[in-house]
DNA sequence: TGCCAGGTAATGT
DNA sequence: ACATTACATGGC
């Protein structure tokens, strides 16, 4: 199959060829798409960077993912029948320059797709972006994903791992998180934000908050059901709007958007939240929320090679 | 050390 | 309606 073209299952050529692991690995054929850049940018916080290749979890499964020019080389711990579940969170099928052609055409947005060519928006589990985004507030990146590691590893169940790989877990669903304790929450780093999580575990375990309802509804009302949640604000609610459901308009503005949108479209002019949101709103089209992550990573990761965090 | 981090809720004007 | 502040924790 594919891996023997690409040479991918060349670790295995000391087995059996009907071991070859076809069913373990998958050469998704891409274009347009910076994989690192993408895995990178603060939508997602279970990939860790493993040499060339990148290694995380989705949906409960252990993957390595390793870029080249065409394609993106997946491997997974345990056979697999149906790859949808990692085309369609990588979103393998979305054809970028369609989106990019929505994008206004403005120097900031030029510069800002010029530098960060490829990269894309995933389409995450709820849940685990409504967590994650939960734990975000006002914390780096790195620390982020280090809650989410710890909060994974003891409250997620045990998954099969690569060979020669650590451990992994599955994030925890909200029925398990619902039935921990604020201690033992704040136990995973996650200080003041502790009460929050374990309340929304509640509401989604209980079915005072239906997920899969949201998915269905308009953009408004959906935002709306989010913003019940504490611990849930704008900014969260249109991340989990963004990248979990697929909501493109979303348009999350945190410190690094807001000073990417003053910086760039406002001459570094003082501007409140509601008027950067307002303008998001009427400037940026139909994939506003696109166009916000090439923003974000822009500012981001430029910046004279000091630390990009 | 002091400042800041993919914010939000509570409180004060 | 808008401005300020507390909130845990850790990187730099």
């Amino acid at each position: 199959m594919s891996c023997i073209t690409t040479g991918c299952c060349a670790r295995y050529k000391f087995l059996p060829a009907v071991v070859c692991v076809d069913s373990r690995t998958k050469a998704i054929g891409v274009r347009d798409y910076d994989l690192p850049a993408t895995l990178s940018s603060g939508q997602a916080f279970r990939w860790r960077k493993q040499g060339s290749s990148w290694v995380g979890i989705v949906h409960g499964r252990w993957a390595r993912l390793t870029p080249s020019d065409s394609e993106i080389i997946a491997e997974t711990a345990e056979d697999v029948e149906n790859w949808q579940w990692l085309t369609n969170y990588l979103q393998t099928d979305v054809d970028l320059r369609e989106v990019l052609e929505t994008f206004p055409r403005d120097p900031a947005m030029h510069s800002a797709v010029a530098a960060c060519h490829g990269l894309r928006l995933l389409r995450q589990d709820p849940w685990e972006c409504l967590a994650s985004f939960i734990l975000s507030s006002t914390k780096q990146i790195a620390q982020i994903q280090q809650i989410v590691s710890l909060l994974s590893q003891r409250f997620g169940e045990p998954i099969v791992s690569g060979e020669r790989h650590e451990p992994a877990w599955a994030f925890p669903g909200p029925e398990r998180l619902a039935d921990t304790t604020e201690e033992a929450l704040r136990g995973c780093k996650m200080g003041f934000r502790a009460p929050f999580l374990l309340s929304a575990a509640r509401a989604v375990a209980e079915g005072k908050l239906d997920l899969k309802h949201v998915d269905g509804l308009p953009l408004q009302s959906a935002r709306a059901e989010l913003l019940k949640l504490k611990g849930v604000g704008e900014k969260v609610s249109n991340c989990v709007l963004l990248f979990a459901f697929g909501r493109q308009d979303a348009f999350p503005v945190d410190v690094w958007v807001a000073k990417a949108l003053r910086d760039l479209y406002f001459a570094r002019r003082k501007r409140s939240l509601k008027q950067l949101q307002a303008f998001a709103a009427a400037h940026f089209g139909p994939n506003a929320g696109y166009a916000q992550q090439y923003l974000f990573h822009y500012v981001r990761t430029k910046g004279d090679g000091r630390t990009s965090r």
